[in-house]
DNA sequence: CCCAATTCATGCGTTTTTGTATAGAAGATC
DNA sequence: GATCTTCTATACAAAAACGCATGAATTGGG
C-alpha cells in the first residue's frame, strides 16, 4: 500500500462526499451529527490539501466543479467499503450494550412494537432502540436498519429472515358507524359504502376486490398514506377498514364487519442482515421479536 | 447513502489499517506521518467506537483479534478507493506548484536526470521533485511514482506511455584496465576477461552471451544490484561493464571496447498514469523530460 | 546472561479542531 | 417589491487531538 497518496484527511473527503450527495453544507452537517461550520472548513481544507477546487459558492446552494464531480465515483466507492466494515465490526461486536434499529409499517410500530420493546427493556437495559416507522422497504443492505418487520419474503441472499406466523386481517368498523348504518348481513350488503383506505388507492380496491367486495375507488372517500392515520379515521366511523386482527381486537369501539367473511392471511418475516446476525446485541434483539410477535400477534 | 452507519472516524480505520498491514504502531505512524502515541489512541477510539477489541498487546509485537482481521478486506476497499480519489484529484490539479514524484533506474537517477532536473529548477521553481531510484518497477497504478523512465513498453491500459527513443548501450572498460590487459581486437579476446555485472548475475550472462560473448556466471567476478555502483567498479578497472553510450561518454577515463561492435538497442519510455496525464503540474514535468531525455540521452 | 534496541503506554503542554452565536447574502413567497 | 426563510461565512470560546518526553516491557544479539 501506498500510504503517501491516501495521506488526505479521510473525514474531510467523507465531508465533501456528503456535501455533494445532499446538496448542501447544512444537509451533510446535519446526517454526519457535525455543524455546518464545522463541514464548511473541512471541504475548504480538502480542496487546500487536493490542490483543487471542488465546489462554487453559488450563493445560496452550491454546485459542484467539474474536478468535484470526478472525485464522486471512488468517494462513493470509499463510502461502501466504510459501509461495508461498519457492518463487519457490528457484526463482530460481543457488546450487549449499544443501538439497534428496527424497520416496521407504522402500525406495527405505533400498536405492536411498543409493548414489546417495553418487555425488551426490562430483559435488556443497555440496549437503545429506534424504530423506524416507515411503509416504504427500508434496505437492510444499505443499513436503513438492523432488524425489519417485513410482510413479504426478502430475496437478497445477503439477508436471513424468520417466518414469525401468518398474521389474519379482517374488516373492521367502529360501532358508531354501524349503528347508524345497520349491520351488514352479507357481501352484497357492503356495496356502496365508505370504505377508508391506506396506502395506495388503486391497491386498495385491488385488494378489496380480491375479498369479494363490489367497490371501486369512489368507495374509497378517505385514504392515507399512514396506517396509523387510517385506523383512527375508522375509530371515527368515517368508513370500513381492513386492519390485523390482534390490534383490531385491542382497540375499543371496534367491531368486526361479517365475522363468517374468512379472513385474510399474511406473512410476517422477521428480517436482519446475514453479518449481522452474529452480532451479539442484534441477535438478542432478533430472537426477543421474534418470541414476541409470535406470541403477541 | 446511509450516513449514520458511516459514522466512525474515517481517519482512525486508516490508522488501524496501517497498523495491521505494517504490522506495528510505530511502523504505521511513520508511514502515515504521525506518531506513535496518535496511532495508538487512534485505533483504541476506534475500537471504542465500534465496540470491538482489534488488537491484542502481545508484548513488544500486536496481534489482530478476528475481529480485526474481519475488518480488513473493507478498509483495503476503502484504502483502494482513497488511492483512486487522490489520483483523480492529481489530475483534476491545475496548480503547478507541488510535488512530482519520478520513478528510474539508479543509473539514470544518478547519470542523466540531476542535469534535466537543474533546467527544470529553472522553467518551474515551484516543482518539488522527488526521485525514486529503484531498479525495481515501481507501480505507477499504485501511485509509487508520478512519472516513470522504463525500458520495456507498459502493457497496462491505465498507463499512458512515450517512447523516447531507441538508446544505445555498449562495452566499457577503464583505460587503466586496458592498459595493464592490452586493448581487445575482437570477441574472441574477451573471453575469460573479468566481467562487472548489474542486477541479476544470471541475467547478465544470458545478456552477454546475447552478445557473442563466450562468458559464464564466473566471469563475472564483481556484481551489484546497484547500476550505480557496478559503473564505480567498472572505473575502478576491477572489470568490463554494459552501459548507455551517453552515460559513458560523460564518464572520464572510460574507453568503449571492441568500438566495432554493434551497439545493443534499448527503448526509452517515459511513463505516467492515464489520469494523472490530465493534471497541469505532472504534464509540464512529463513534457519536460520527454524533451530533455530525447536531447540528452 | 546481560545489554541494546524496539515497541507500546502515559503525562503534560501546545496546537488544532469544533461548536455556538451571529451576520450577511440569495432565493422563495405573497 | 418587501419579507421570510434558508444557506454560507466569520469570530470567539471550549474541547479535543496531537507531539514530545519518558517509562515499562519484551525480544534479539553478543
Amino acid at each position: 500500500m501506498n500510504w503517501a497518496a491516501i495521506g488526505f484527511d479521510w473525514n474531510q473527503a467523507r465531508a465533501f462526499l456528503a456535501t455533494a450527495e445532499l446538496g448542501s453544507l447544512s444537509a451533510a452537517a446535519k446526517a454526519l451529527h457535525l455543524t455546518q461550520p464545522t463541514i464548511g472548513r473541512q471541504v475548504a481544507a480538502l480542496e487546500d490539501a487536493l490542490g483543487v477546487v471542488l465546489i462554487e459558492r453559488a450563493g445560496r446552494s452550491i454546485v459542484l466543479t467539474d474536478a468535484g464531480r470526478d472525485l464522486l465515483p471512488p468517494l462513493r466507492m470509499m463510502a461502501e467499503a466504510a459501509l461495508q466494515t461498519g457492518l463487519t465490526a457490528s457484526a463482530r461486536s460481543e457488546a450487549i450494550e449499544g443501538r439497534v434499529s428496527i424497520s416496521a409499517s407504522d402500525v406495527m410500530a405505533a400498536f405492536v412494537l411498543p409493548e414489546i420493546l417495553a418487555e425488551l427493556r426490562v430483559a435488556a437495559p443497555g440496549i437503545e432502540i429506534e424504530v423506524i416507522a416507515s411503509n416504504a422497504l427500508s434496505d437492510l443492505r444499505r443499513r436503513e436498519a438492523d432488524i425489519a418487520i417485513r410482510h413479504v419474503r426478502p430475496q437478497h441472499q445477503d439477508l436471513v429472515a424468520r417466518l414469525i406466523r401468518e398474521a389474519r386481517a379482517n374488516l373492521y368498523a367502529a360501532e358508531s358507524l354501524l349503528e347508524r348504518t345497520g349491520r351488514p348481513k352479507s357481501l352484497k350488503d357492503l356495496t356502496g359504502e365508505v370504505f377508508v383506505g391506506i396506502g395506495n388507492r388503486e391497491d386498495m380496491v385491488r385488494f378489496l376486490n380480491g375479498l369479494g367486495l363490489k367497490v371501486t375507488a369512489a368507495n374509497i372517500r378517505f385514504n392515507s398514506a399512514s396506517g396509523v392515520v387510517g385506523w383512527q379515521m375508522v375509530r371515527q366511523g368515517l368508513g370500513l377498514g381492513i386492519m390485523e386482527e390482534g390490534v383490531a381486537e385491542r382497540t375499543p369501539g371496534i367491531v368486526r364487519v361479517l365475522p363468517t367473511m374468512a379472513p385474510v392471511h399474511f406473512p410476517v418475516w422477521l428480517v436482519t442482515h446475514r453479518e449481522l446476525n452474529t452480532s451479539r446485541r442484534i441477535r438478542l434483539v432478533y430472537d426477543f421479536l421474534a418470541e414476541a410477535l409470535s406470541r403477541t400477534l
